[in-house]
DNA sequence: GCCAACGTTGGC
DNA sequence: GCCAACGTTGGC
């Protein structure tokens, strides 16, 4: 049983069209306890939306889970336990043909309710399957 | 840049 | 273990 979630970056520190370049990533420096809960969750084969969380805040692609939970390394270096912060690695899959901004996902009657909108703060979310083919409709697919 | 919402910390 | 104070995040 494969999962849907939702992953932020800020594209200036990490944008999807690195990962596109780059093929595959590890997805670290999360720090948050309900976060890191999410990665934890996530199986390989899993896929996530990929959210810009500045400039136009939007979704704007598609990357699948290629390695479930590992320490984060960047977290071990700061000296802290290595069970505490966790890191996935992840691939992308493709773009979305049109990016959908938060506005949409707000004028949305589905989507209004998204875990993304409703705990801004939340860097890692659970998608539903409902949720999931909403936004890819809102892409044009 | 401001402010509200949320998470984390620390004192009791 | 609770709660107030503080810090951080994110939307506008």
């Amino acid at each position: 049983m494969t999962s849907r979630w939702l992953v932020k970056t800020e594209p200036e520190t990490y944008s999807f069209e690195t990962l596109l370049k780059e093929k595959r990533t590890c997805w670290d420096l999360v720090r948050n306890y309900a976060a890191r809960n999410n990665l934890k969750a996530m199986k390989v084969g899993d896929q996530a939306f990929v959210y810009h969380s500045v400039g136009p805040k939007s979704i704007v692609g598609i990357c699948e889970i290629i390695k479930e939970h590992y320490p984060d390394p960047k977290a071990v270096d700061e000296g802290e336990p290595p069970d505490r912060w966790v890191a996935v690695d992840v691939k992308p899959v493709r773009k979305i043909k049109a990016p959908v901004t938060l506005a949409q996902l707000k004028a949305h009657k589905t989507l209004s309710k998204m875990m993304l909108v409703k705990q801004s703060r939340l860097s890692v979310c659970p998608v539903t399957e409902a949720e999931w083919s909403a936004v890819l409709v809102l892409a044009g697919e």
